[in-house]
RNA sequence: GGGGGCAUAGCUCAAUGGUAGAGCAUCGGACUCUUAAUCCGCUGGUUGUAGGUUCGAGUCCUACUGCCCCCA
C-alpha cells in the first residue's frame, strides 16, 4: 500500500474522511447485492447521439410554459445512457444529475414517482459526485428547455472514491494538472478539446501524405550511433548483445535510405528524444514529422507546407487565423518567404552594406555581430569552429595560439588562418546567422518561410547552385517560433563525407551536439540517392499553433516531470 | 546552469510577527423543473520538508523539494 495512501483510523483529515465515506457506500450497495463495479450495463447510445436525435424537437425559447403540466416525453422511446455523474441538485423527491460521457454532457431526471422504488431508495442515496453511472427512461424537455432523461432505472457503474476538484473553478493548478492529467481531462472539457484537436490533427497529416503517394514507414527508434540532427541522446543498454543503444534524436538517415530503396515518397510521425533542458517550448520526447520526396525541391516542401496547415486550420478550426501568444497569426496563403540575409537587413535593422560584409567577412563580421547583440563568446566560438573545421586543427590548441588583446583582435588573428577567402565567406555565415537570432527571429510573427540558410548551420542540406556559402533550406516560423524545416537533400557522398568529419572534428573540438560518421549511411548514398526534399514537422508545436496553447506541456497528454514528493 | 515568483482544508483563496479563516465540496436537516439550485446546522489543518531567529513564526532567516516565468 501507497505510504501516503490516508488511513482514516488515525487520519482526521477531509480527504481521509470522504475517502471513508465513499467506500462506505460502496459496502452499502454491496450489501443491497449490488456491485459497486459492474460491467453488466451497457448504454444504448452515448450522449452525443440522444442530444443529436432530439435536439430537433427542441421546444421554441418563447413557447408558452405551464407550470403545473404533467412531464411528457418527446417520444416515449426508452434510451439506456451512461457517463460520470458532474454534479447532483437534490430537491428530496426529485434529483437531478448532469453526467458526461466522451461525447457530451445530459442531464439525468432522477424523481420518485418515475424511478424504480428500490433504485431511489437503495442507490440514488449512495451516488457521489464523480461516480459512473447508468439510467435508463425517456427524453423530454424540462421547463427551463434542459433535455432530460427521465429515468426508470439507475445504476452506479464505478463507485468513485477521491472527491473532484471544485465544480466553478476547476482545476487551476498546473502542477497538478499536469501529474493527475485524469482528472483534469475529467473536469475540463476544453483540455479535451485540445488533444481531440491535436488527434485530428495528426489524422489531417496522414490522409493529406496519403492522398499524395506518401507511405508511412516506421524506422528504428534506438540507434546504435547518433544521427541525423545536432542534439544530445539519450543513452540506453541492449543486455543481450552488451551494447550501448541512444534514443533516436532524428530518423532523418534511416528514410533517406528508404528513398535510396526507391520508397520515392515516406514519411513518419513518432517520437524523438532530445536530452535537453524543458521550457515552453521543449520536452524532452516530443513528435514530430518527417518526410521526403523524391525529384522534388525545397520550393516544392514550402508549397506543401502551405497548403497542408492551411488545410489543416480551415478543417480543425473552420477559419485559418489563430490567436496565438496573443497575437492574431492568419494561415491564409500565400505565406512570406524571406532571405536570412534580407531578414538580418529588413527586419533586423541592419544597414545593407553591413549585412553584406557580416556575410562576407568573419574578422569585420565579428565586430558587427557583437555590435549587433550577440553573445561574444557564441560568436568566437562560431569563429573557431569554423577555422578548426576547415583546417583541421585542434581547436584548443588554435584558441591558445591566437589568445591575448580584444575579443575582436582573437577572432581577427583566427580568421587569417581560414586555408582561403571562399573558405573564410562560407563561415562568415554562421555569424550571419547569430546576428539573424539576436535581431529578427522575434519579428517573425505571421507565417514566414525563412530561406537560403547559411551552409556553415546546414550540415545535411543542398548547397545553392547560385552561391555555395548558401544552401537550398528553409524554416517556417510563425511567433518568433520554429515549426519546421526543410531543405533539398545533400546527395554527393565525398560532401557528405567531409560534412561527417567535420563533425568528428568538432566532437574532438569539445562539442557536445555531433553526429557519429555514418559509415552505412555513405554507402547508400553511393548507390544513389534521387534529388529528394525533405521536412521535418513538429507535431507538438503545431499543436500549440492550431491550439492556441502556449507551452509545448499543454499539447502532451503527459508532459514530463520530476517524480513526485 | 543563472535570476525572479509560488507552495495554507479535497478544490479555489484569505490571514501587521500575537487564538489559522471564508466560499465550494463533504456530513446532518428542509425542499417534486434545477443547472455555480436555495435555506438551516456541523465537521474538516503537522500552513511543502528540515533547521534557525523570537516570549511567540503561516508570516522573518538558511538549506532542501516541487511547480511556474525569464535568461543561457
Amino acid at each position: 500500500m501507497a505510504s501516503d495512501d490516508p488511513r482514516p483510523d488515525d487520519d482526521h483529515s477531509t480527504l481521509a474522511r470522504i475517502i471513508g465515506e465513499r467506500k462506505s457506500k460502496a459496502a452499502a450497495l454491496r450489501a443491497g447485492g449490488r456491485d459497486p463495479y459492474r460491467n453488466d450495463v451497457r448504454p444504448t447510445h452515448d450522449l452525443a447521439t440522444v442530444r443529436a436525435r432530439y435536439e430537433p424537437t427542441r421546444p421554441a425559447a418563447d413557447a408558452p410554459v405551464d407550470k403545473g403540466a404533467p412531464i411528457t416525453p418527446v417520444d416515449g422511446e426508452v434510451v439506456r445512457v451512461a457517463g460520470r455523474c458532474m454534479a447532483r441538485r437534490g430537491f428530496g423527491k426529485t434529483v437531478f444529475v448532469p453526467i458526461r460521457d466522451g461525447s457530451a454532457e445530459l442531464q439525468l431526471y432522477l424523481n420518485v414517482e418515475h424511478l424504480d422504488a428500490a433504485d431511489f431508495a437503495e442507490v440514488l442515496p449512495q451516488l457521489d459526485v464523480g461516480d459512473v453511472v447508468a439510467a435508463e427512461g425517456t427524453a423530454f424537455w424540462t421547463k427551463r428547455g434542459e433535455l432530460s432523461i427521465l429515468a426508470t432505472r439507475l445504476w452506479i457503474l464505478t463507485k468513485s472514491q477521491r472527491p473532484l476538484p471544485d465544480k466553478w473553478h476547476g482545476m487551476t493548478d498546473l502542477e497538478l494538472r499536469y501529474r493527475q492529467r485524469y482528472v483534469d481531462l475529467a473536469v475540463s472539457p476544453e483540455v479535451r478539446e485540445v488533444f481531440r484537436k491535436r488527434s485530428l490533427i495528426v489524422r489531417g497529416i496522414r490522409r493529406y501524405l496519403d492522398a499524395r503517394g506518401f507511405l508511412e514507414v516506421e524506422t528504428p527508434m534506438m540507434h546504435p550511433i547518433i544521427g541525423g540532427a545536432a542534439a544530445r541522446p539519450f543513452v540506453t543498454h541492449h543486455n543481450a548483445l552488451d551494447m550501448q543503444l541512444y534514443m533516436r534524436i532524428a530518423p532523418e538517415l534511416y528514410l533517406k535510405r528508404l528513398v535510396v530503396g526507391g520508397f520515392d515518397r515516406v514519411y513518419e510521425i513518432n517520437r524523438n528524444f532530445r536530452n535537453e533542458g524543458l521550457s515552453r517550448r521543449h520536452n524532452p520526447e516530443f513528435t514530430m514529422l518527417e518526410l521526403y520526396q523524391a525529384y522534388a525541391t525545397w520550393h516544392d516542401l514550402m508549397d506543401l507546407t502551405e497548403e497542408l496547415f492551411a488545410e489543416l486550420a480551415q478543417e480543425i478550426n473552420g477559419t485559418t487565423s489563430v490567436t496565438w501568444d496573443g497575437v492574431e497569426v492568419s494561415l491564409g496563403r500565400p505565406w512570406q518567404r524571406v532571405s536570412v540575409r534580407d531578414a538580418v537587413h529588413r527586419l533586423g535593422g541592419v544597414a545593407e552594406a553591413d549585412t553584406a560584409t557580416l556575410f562576407d567577412d568573419p574578422a569585420a563580421g565579428f565586430e558587427l555581430a557583437l555590435r549587433h547583440g550577440v553573445d561574444a563568446r557564441d560568436a568566437l566560438t562560431a569563429v573557431l569552429e569554423g577555422v578548426a573545421d576547415m583546417t583541421g586543427l585542434e581547436p584548443a590548441a588554435l584558441l591558445a595560439e591566437v589568445r591575448g588583446g580584444r575579443a575582436s583582435d582573437v577572432a581577427r588573428r583566427l580568421v587569417e588562418r581560414y586555408p582561403s577567402r571562399d573558405e573564410a565567406r562560407i563561415r562568415a555565415g554562421h555569424l550571419g546567422f547569430l546576428v539573424f537570432e539576436a535581431t529578427a527571429e522575434a519579428k517573425l510573427v505571421q507565417p514566414t518561410f525563412l530561406t537560403d540558410f547559411p551552409l556553415a548551420v546546414s550540415p545535411l542540406a543542398r548547397k545553392s547552385d547560385a552561391d555555395p556559402a548558401f544552401c537550398d533550406r528553409f524554416e517556417l516560423f510563425v511567433c518568433g517560433k520554429e515549426i519546421a524545416n526543410g531543405f533539398s537533400e545533400l546527395n554527393d557522398p565525398e560532401d557528405q563525407r567531409e560534412r561527417f568529419q567535420a563533425q568528428l572534428r568538432a566532437r574532438a573540438a569539445g562539442a557536445a551536439e555531433t553526429m557519429d560518421y555514418d559509415e552505412d549511411y555513405c554507402r547508400a548514398l553511393e548507390i544513389g540517392l534521387p534529388p529528394t526534399a525533405g521536412e521535418g514537422v513538429g507535431i507538438d508545436r503545431l499543436a500549440m499553433l492550431l491550439t492556441g496553447q502556449a507551452s509545448i506541456r499543454d499539447v502532451i497528454l503527459f508532459p514530463l516531470m520530476r517524480p513526485e514528493t
